[in-house]
DNA sequence: CAACTTATTGTATATATTACACTAAGTAAT
DNA sequence: ATTACTTAGTGTAATATATACAATAAGTTG
């Protein structure tokens, strides 16, 4: 799964846009470029950047995506999607880009493809891998600007990921293992930017029978305990309608 | 929008799934491979492939898909979107298409990214340009084997076209501007494979404000003749709710 | 005018959506 | 032990939507 081929295809590039949700909002997974002037010169410069790689000859773009989320959060077993490619002319025309891409041996001017795939997990699952470059958790919401054209890749990966969480449920791959029904509903209510009534929502989750009930409660919280839920795959695709509601 | 650089990206392509409904079934456009064996021997093979072609410097990629189409049917305003991209190494090894790709001096080893785009017409609108390669119209449920990693590029197509009719209105783009009500719930049985009851699906698009009927019957039709109805995307945008239904 | 073809319409039942407010079960501080 | 505090958990009535089901209407053709 993870190959380690080291000779790179030099103009098929993925970015992994890693959403870790928090608990209480919703970040995106940064990694620091370094950009010094002239050849390592004092004048150093740095930005942040969405997660990527070349791929490796002999693997596959999935693969790439997968070995990128691996090395820097050590795990493999998560949503992972392909939403879209990002291939237009003069997308890593920026100054800063055409400095840092000559800075590492790069013709400027070839064009790289740069397919995007959106990744899902919850934060707490995970310790950060430090590879010789600085990574970080930011809140989607405080994102300044970004190296390349990642500020556009993260925002197509919002509306990809808005799309996708409203017709399957793969809000689940934001939070624990065991949850509860109001993390549950954050997680909804923070991608979608709104708020929904607690009675109504748990009757809409309470005819998922895919959203199954533990014996167990939320320890350590100075509060009534809330019951904890997990998420079945295998029951929901038993379950699930086939071709749910539709719009025409 | 159609730039015509004759510059060319020989690792970037663009492979367009264009659907056409003819009032019975949903279709997909291919275009003749012709293959000779030994440069310019008699002994010819020919087969049918997707409808794509590569980049030109300079130019989107959207740009380019849309170039595609409007060689091969002259319409340009149409559904036109990118879907998924192809870019696996081994994806052209098949015996033919190497053979192929030597026939035209490529080197069959490069890796080269196929960015899919889906588009969607009535075929009534289109008369097919003939631009030196055989061009025709194939109902999808009888597709042959293609050439290259076509016929996994349409499936994934069908998969695409399957998903976002089910969220967005895009069935319209696969009717006349002027269509019965009949029509349109034949595009969806015709696409989910399904039936519907005519009743309910009436209801269904009777509240469905964007769906007008105007003040025009069908003609020539040697029966009752039905109302025809027109698609108003801007009415759609009006009175769409910002979040349907949604699973959770 | 009879035969044929497709268009069009309604009702009853079950299920889902929406709006809305109080009680229960813990912890922390006194 | 009582009180204050915090979050968990629950029900009902009104409206809207989904589902199952069959007869009549409006044209054409011979």
């Amino acid at each position: 799964m993870i190959t380690t081929e080291s000779q790179i295809n030099t103009y098929i590039s993925v970015d992994c846009v890693v959403f870790g949700y928090d608990s209480e909002k919703l970040n995106v997974l940064l990694v620091e470029r370094t950009l010094s002037s002239n050849n390592s010169r004092s004048d150093f410069q740095s930005d942040w950047t969405l997660t990527g790689n070349h791929v490796f000859e002999g693997e596959t773009v999935k693969e790439a995506a997968m070995r990128v989320v691996f090395n820097l959060t050590g795990i493999s077993d998560i949503y992972l999607e392909q939403f879209k490619t990002f291939a237009d002319p003069g997308r890593l025309l920026k100054p800063k880009d055409q400095k840092w891409l000559r800075s590492i041996g790069k013709d400027p001017e070839e064009r790289v493809v740069s397919i995007g795939y959106l990744a899902l997990l919850a934060t707490q699952d995970v310790s950060l891998k430090w590879k010789g470059r600085r990574v970080k958790w930011t809140p989607v919401k405080t994102v300044g600007q970004l190296g390349f054209d990642h500020n556009e890749i993260l925002e197509q990966a919002m509306e990809a990921l808005r799309n996708k969480m409203k017709h399957e449920p793969i809000g689940f791959g934001l939070l624990p293992e065991k949850f509860t029904l109001t993390q549950l509903q954050t997680v909804y209510e923070q991608i979608f930017d709104t708020h929904f009534d607690k009675r109504n929502f748990r009757k809409k989750v309470n005819r998922m029978k895919y959203v199954i009930p533990l014996n167990e409660k939320q320890k350590g919280v100075p509060h009534k305990p809330a019951q904890l839920y997990m998420f079945s795959r295998e029951v929901f695709e038993k379950t699930k309608k086939e071709l749910f509601d539709f719009v025409i």
